[in-house]
DNA sequence: CTGAAAGCGCTAACAA
DNA sequence: TTGTTAGCGCTTTCAG
């Protein structure tokens, strides 16, 4: 049985004032407008029965619920977890709490967990579903709800987004490749219906314009899905192509990963033979051998970000917030990537 | 400016008939008390609409907001993601939301979670926090509300309890060593003031003893974080006690990936010189060499679990739960562990 | 400064 | 089978 909560209507009888009256005095805004001895008489009786505030009837009223909807395409992908504590970061201390919902990249799930946040009366949305396009969204903030993007934007919209300048990352480790000698530059990208996939293949081929660098259409090989596995089989792909590659550059660290395994299995060393950059600075890469060098991306502070320009947008009745927000990333030099060696060792017989 | 949201009443009016009618046609469970055809008019009007439900109003009406709270730690850490994933994989079919909140481990938080939850209406809470003891959550549950806590019990209550067998564990992993011929075996125990930090010292010592190992008071050093950094500072106190070890196991991964760690910086080989142990089977293991040899807990069925517990206790009048779910666990022997040298190494003179 | 009263959108007795 | 009515707990006009 639940006991009974104690709403402001005991805590009128209690004090023998009226509920309006206690609602104000419990009001930090309100409060001003009562005698002082009134506020102090009300605030010790519900201190005394330990009166809660209920914010689902609060929220009924005043259509403020007071939480925040946060869609993910997966809480087990290692990049969401500090996300989501950059947001909270920022939401919690101002009493918000938000709603998570992992939409595993599926677009139906996605438009039907829109609905349901907005069933549930969410002030905001914070949407970092990597598909490319989803007029779901755009119909939500066009209906007047707070939405801000993460990782990606909207096309003709004006949802507010926070990006990462993964340009500037590409280009970065481009040009750290170029530095230790490397000519011949393979890329891994990411599955091309992602946002992150598509940005960083993007970003590669300008890169390799800017520092004129040839880009060898065979040698971008492009995964199915972000994973060691599929590291793995398109490095195989890469060195089954024949052509002649001294490093290679991954759209994200799994995929990285999952290619200096490839490499090791087929008794080929990295970085000695084969350099090999990741991206997104990963937990736990410090773990593993060779420690890899990658480019960093805020994810705390994009969490941060996005729920500060939230926050503006629930808040300001004149919005007025930056449409784009890009977030500066960094690069991790580490044991990955060496100078190139002489000769290129591929192409080579293939056992 | 927010979209006015479709009512009851916008239906009601459209359809002309009363609200009270249009709500029942819209319940699965009252729709059978209604005339078909008006029925399939109002469903009609509510699809034209768009009609969405406001689960906040029905809350406030029903007492029943269909969210739980769900507390864990960190979300960073890895072992809570495949939890949550876990838990939402049995509610949100149902229709429950998750408020996900981040304890820290400190217990003011953690108090005061609690009570952001409750404000919030939550119909219950799956307590994943690892604090040895807490009354408020122990308050909350006297209160009415339905509790289940995962991975610790709390003490002294009937707050049913998810926990993975952690004694089954150890034990299973202490016998892999004996029968690799390990006499001494160090343990690196997690915080004493975490329940699994305590409880596998606890299942340590049993283990040993039914296994008749001898324990030596020695070879047993207590992190204060489960973090490779203590794994360690543990494994370096070990080696500077003097005495003789073969192997270590640890009270988790982190731990143990950090003992490893210590021994390669001091050119000790794991394996082939000392074998070492984790616990929980952390994702992203198989990348980390030597790969390591640990116990798998199920993560996402505790969460599953934890969840159909929440749910009994949620919808039955009469409960009827076990109070207490222990979860099978799985020996995983990788590449840790190996026949124990013939001599052991230790003690030996330190740089 | 405080009280009275209305109402947010919905559900659930009770009536008809 | 449908309508009427009341009310969940709170905020917020409008009076006094």
């Amino acid at each position: 049985m639940l006991k009974k909560r104690i709403t402001l209507k005991d805590i009128a009888r209690e004090t023998g004032v009226h509920v309006s009256t206690v609602s104000r005095a419990l009001d930090p805004v309100e409060r001003k407008n009562i005698t002082e001895e009134v506020v102090k008489r009300i605030q010790a009786a519900a201190d005394a029965l330990g009166y809660r505030p209920n914010r689902i009837a609060a929220g009924l009223r005043t259509n403020r619920t007071m939480s925040v909807g946060v869609m993910i395409p997966d809480i087990t992908n290692l990049i969401f977890p500090p996300i989501l504590r950059g947001i909270e970061s920022v939401l919690e201390p101002l009493g918000y709490a938000s709603i998570i919902v992992n939409t595993d990249s599926d677009r139906d799930r996605e438009v039907r967990l829109i609905d349901v946040l907005r069933d549930r009366g969410v002030d905001g949305i914070i949407h970092a579903a990597v598909l490319r396009s989803d007029p779901s969204i755009a119909k939500a903030a066009q209906d007047g709800l707070p939405v801000v993007t993460l990782n990606r934007k909207v096309e003709f919209s004006d949802i507010p987004y926070v990006i990462n300048d993964e340009d500037a990352g590409i280009c970065q480790m481009l040009r750290h490749l170029r530095e230790l000698g490397h000519e011949r530059v393979a890329h891994i990208a990411g599955p091309q219906d992602l946002s992150t996939g598509q940005l960083r293949l993007a970003a590669f081929r300008n890169a390799a314009d800017d520092l004129s660098v040839a880009v060898d259409e065979e040698l971008i090989v492009t995964a199915t899905r972000f994973d060691e596995q599929e590291g793995g089989r398109c490095l195989a792909a890469l060195l089954s192509s024949g052509k002649a590659f001294t490093a290679v550059l991954c759209a994200n660290d799994r995929l990285a990963l999952g290619a200096i395994e490839a490499l090791r299995e087929r008794g080929i060393d990295c970085p000695r033979q084969v350099s090999v950059t990741g991206f997104n600075d990963m937990p736990l890469l410090e773990l593993i051998r060779p420690k890899l060098t990658t480019v960093r991306i805020q994810q705390h502070g994009a969490g941060r970000a996005a729920a500060n320009i939230l926050l503006r947008l629930m808040n300001a009745e004149t919005p007025s917030v930056d449409l784009e927000t890009v977030l500066p990333v960094e690069l991790v030099v580490r044991e990955s990537t060496a100078p190139a060696p002489r000769l290129p060792l591929f192409p080579r017989p293939l056992s």
